[in-house]
DNA sequence: CGGGCTCTTGATAGGAATCAAGCGGAGTGG
DNA sequence: CCACTCCGCTTGATTCCTATCAAGAGCCCG
């Protein structure tokens, strides 16, 4: 109905701008130092699949190696929340330490590769290693400042600044990596990412639709050009959206 | 305006049913045997001031001893978000683990005290410690799964539930103290009690209000009481509430 | 080529925010 | 000790944003 501006032919969206590192442990974790401790088991998991699910006995961490992985709570009704989209370099199944059984769901948005840490002989590992156990405190403190970060968002910002904010989150993910942060693909349907920010994935595609009107972005699907970042920027910080 | 329903005269409503005990440390920290190895400082803190802010160097963690604390997350832009009330035995400042600086407020809500835990000297500490040290993560990941909970309830719960969802916590919290489940103090104004569910002070008043009109509870400012504990569960848990 | 799923868009409804006013307790100062 | 003021709480009226209900289009897969 509306004139659509259309996206130009994508020649290579997701090619890295320098070669991705090997294996980019979330919070510096020096995960080679690791191997030479623990024996770790690389698994493939297909899309759908899950890694753990809550409820099965906690054996192990894992590392996301490739792919996009989507943790989810669950609780006793019926209800879930997605609390996270892990990306290669991303550690799961922490939340999860002190436990019997894994708290939550960690399924795979599309094909890809985790590591697995046996947990007790990482444990076991780390206490050799000082200056690797704080590191792995602090990728905890980390995750817990992710989380406290979104609770943030999702408390004050509106819908369209969530999914703005979001965006945000994702592009500078991508960079991270190695990848554009100005072009990229969405790994997870608007259901999932409309759960996550605590809305309707109706409420999502309108938001989208809308930031695509006002020119800050091109939308195609799960396909994302960021054409005004500094404005997405600004919307995500809780600026007042231009109409 | 409406008939209310006075709360009968409160003879000792946080009356303890057992002798609290001394320093209950919120995930099974053993904090006398931690003190044998590092020295701890007690804080008294005025209702008001704060334990730290964020930009302040970050050197300890605190053990709360005495009062109830709010942590809050700040935006650059002035956007508060509160994420959590702290009570005796919760320890605070873990967020901030492995940075330079604290990353959020932490302000008394009354006045109380906390215990000062430097924090590379606890670190030293708990390399000599195994057994601790593997609690203290796990302790770690508690929080996360406390957050992860909040965010589960508040992506998915209506005002009402979540008002409920938070009274049922407080309980429960006030309950582990050995303090009345039933009977007991709100620590926190209506404002952040709003702000850290997300909602606004007079969202959270009328939902107080309507759980009182159906029965559920008595509330009178702060005090609250609960009349019927298993339906405000109910509620809490996304059953439909009944109007 | 059909079936099912995802995404988009429209119309409407509903719940929480906002705007506004009044009450009452706590603290202060006369 | 009491009047006064401030601040927190409650309640009402109204608006606005997001959810809900509904329909249709596009893409993927068998």
């Amino acid at each position: 109905m509306n004139a659509m501006p259309m996206l130009a032919a994508v020649s290579a969206p997701l090619q890295s701008r320098r070669p991705p590192a090997l294996v980019a442990a979330n919070a510096g974790i020096d995960i080679e130092r690791l191997r030479e401790h623990v024996p770790v088991l690389r698994r493939k998991i297909k899309a759908g699949q899950s890694v753990y699910r809550a409820g099965q006995p906690f054996h192990a961490l894992y590392l996301v190696h490739v792919g996009c992985f989507k943790t989810s709570e669950l609780s006793g009704d019926g209800r879930e929340q997605v609390t996270g989209f892990r990306m290669r370099g991303d550690l799961i199944g922490v939340e999860s330490i002190g436990l019997a059984a894994y708290a939550c769901d960690a399924v795979a948005l599309e094909d890809g590769e985790v590591w697995e840490l046996p947990y007790p002989p990482v444990l076991r590992a780390l206490f050799g290693l000082p200056d690797m156990h704080a590191r792995f405190t602090a990728a905890m403190a980390e995750e817990i400042r992710r989380d406290r970060a979104w609770m943030l968002a999702l408390g004050t910002l509106s819908a369209e600044q969530r999914v703005s904010a979001f965006l945000v989150d994702i592009a500078g993910r991508c960079a991270a990596l190695g990848f554009s942060d100005r072009h990229f693909i969405l790994r997870m349907s608007r259901a999932d990412m409309a759960n996550y920010l605590a809305l309707k994935h109706e409420t999502v595609s309108r938001a989208l639709s809308h930031l695509q009107e006002i020119g800050c972005i091109a939308v195609l699907r799960r396909e994302i050009k960021m054409l005004d970042a500094e404005r997405i920027v600004a919307m995500a910080s809780g600026c007042a959206s231009v109409h």
